[in-house]
RNA sequence: GGCUAGUUACCCAAGCGGCCAAAGGGAACUGACUGUAAAUCAGCUGGCUCAGCCUUCGGGGGUUCGAAUCCCUCACUAGCCA
């Protein structure tokens, strides 16, 4: 889905009432005052993304999309990067960051704000900006920044704020560096304030105690009232973290999770979860999603409706090609389609998705499983084959010391462990 | 500082001189069933040059033909006493 072939529910009384339908508004400042500003006004807002990583993941998309709503519905966005924030740390509950290299955070910097951008338009009559904390922490001294902002913060309050006060009872404690995180991220909001007229801070829900932390600052400085939002934290029904696939996170670089990943992970979500996943991640309208909900309802077994959000934020996150490829890919792995009938081109992007080995003809397939990472052993290897879970070009490998011999057009081969663990081999 | 109990494979936990690569449970993985599901049933879970061999039971040292099991020592955890 292109940027511009995206839109907002009309059938929404307002942007407001959209938001809440999809459940993305968890916590916010006064509901009259801020629906109505949302509904019929224009205004500037920001949500900020912290470099921890060199990619942004699933949580921080929730967050991207409701920028470009708001975008859609007349409103200024502003994204802002952590490039100082993100060299400080956002107090965990459970334990002390790690502090990253100043180079690292700009690498980090960099890309996150290439990532970030390709979801919202930056012209038009209220075009996205992009900034980074950096550019206006970086210049003050350390007792410019004391008497300016920190004269503002009491330390009682800032002591109260959960993420502090989970720390200071926990055996890690806190340093003075994370505990000045609330600070820094209240001064953004006021320097935004200041030079974008920002009036709306947007965040999880979590970081609810740092949103305010702005607006009170702006507050005493300012003498103005600003508005807070806090989107709700995604979980699963079954108690698991959302976002997670086999333990690891769900990036939106390609590089780090690639879009077949991405895609089975989507096709992957549970019946009682997917319909809360299509209001959140998708631009269907809310009668396109009911109508996924009765599919869900009377035929499960069909899954129409994973297979529209996995298709929907495939193409939003990566491309609509990007998305048919993993469908093909996806089809031809899992035996729907012939691996054999599949021609060069399509079965090596398809291939490319996986993980991969190089072998000539000849090798142990228990090797091949090892080599490819799907084994970690040569003994678990082989008890794999045993167990009748391991196939090759989609035939089951009947004995513990076949080897690999047959290969289809473009001298590759697949192996697959059990029904959905594939690995692709190379003749070579 | 003293005494006591403990430290076993991914997690919990049995074993207390040979029959221990180590019971049982959880979790993971595979198979059947199914919707690339859930539930259920079954299998399986140190490694290898695999009817055999090698490395594991907190670390190190010792006793013994033989140690996860006995002794010494160090480390850590929990409880009790100063």
């Amino acid at each position: 889905m292109t940027l511009n072939s995206q839109s907002n529910d009309s059938s929404f009384t307002g942007l407001w009432e959209e938001l809440n339908w999809r459940g993305l508004v968890a916590l916010s400042t006064d509901e009259a005052e801020l629906s109505n500003v949302l509904n019929s006004g224009k205004l500037t807002f920001y949500i900020g993304f912290d470099p921890t990583a060199p990619s942004l993941h699933l949580g921080n998309l929730v967050q991207l999309l409701v920028m470009r709503r708001l975008q859609l519905a007349g409103h200024i966005p502003i994204v802002l990067i952590g490039g100082s924030t993100g060299l400080v740390g956002d107090p965990r509950p459970t334990s002390e960051r790690q502090l990253n290299t100043k180079e690292t955070v700009a690498e980090w910097v960099d890309k996150l704000s290439k990532q970030a951008s390709r979801f919202l338009v930056f012209d038009g009559n209220n075009p996205a900006s992009l900034v980074n904390n950096l550019d206006w922490t970086q210049p003050l001294s350390a007792i410019d920044f004391l008497r300016e902002i920190g004269k503002h913060f009491r330390v009682g309050k800032m002591l109260s704020k959960e993420a502090v006060s989970a720390r200071l009872n926990s055996e890690h404690g806190i340093s003075f560096t994370e505990f000045s995180y609330q600070i820094l991220q209240g001064f953004d909001f006021l320097e935004l304030f200041r030079r974008n007229n920002c009036t709306l801070q947007i965040g999880g829900s979590d970081q609810w105690g740092n949103l305010t932390s702005g607006s009170d600052l702006i507050h005493k400085v300012e003498g103005k009232s600003v508005h807070l939002m806090a989107t709700p934290l995604i979980t699963n029904s079954d108690g698991k973290k959302f976002g997670k696939s086999e333990g690891n996170a769900v990036w939106l670089d390609a590089e780090l999770t690639s879009p077949y990943a991405f895609y089975q992970f989507w096709l992957n979500v549970e019946d009682a979860d997917v319909v809360d996943r299509l209001k959140v991640f998708t631009f269907l309208t809310k009668a396109e999603i009911e109508a996924l909900a009765e599919q869900v309802a009377s035929a499960p077994h069909l899954r129409e409706a994973q297979r529209a959000l996995a298709l929907s934020v495939t193409s939003l996150v990566h491309s609509p090609e990007a998305a048919e490829a993993a469908i093909y890919a996806s089809k031809a792995l899992f035996g729907q389609a012939e691996l054999s009938e599949l021609d060069e081109a399509d079965l090596l992007s398809a291939l490319s998705e996986l993980p991969s080995t190089k072998a000539p003809k000849g090798t142990p397939v228990a090797q091949l499983l090892v080599d490819t990472g799907l084994e970690s052993s040569l003994s678990s290897a082989r008890r794999a084959i045993k167990e009748g879970g391991v196939y090759l070009n989609n035939q089951k490998v009947e004995d513990e010391a076949a080897i690999f011999e047959q290969t289809l057009a473009g001298n590759c081969a697949v192996l697959r462990r059990g029904k959905k663990t594939l690995a692709a081999v190379f003749l070579g």
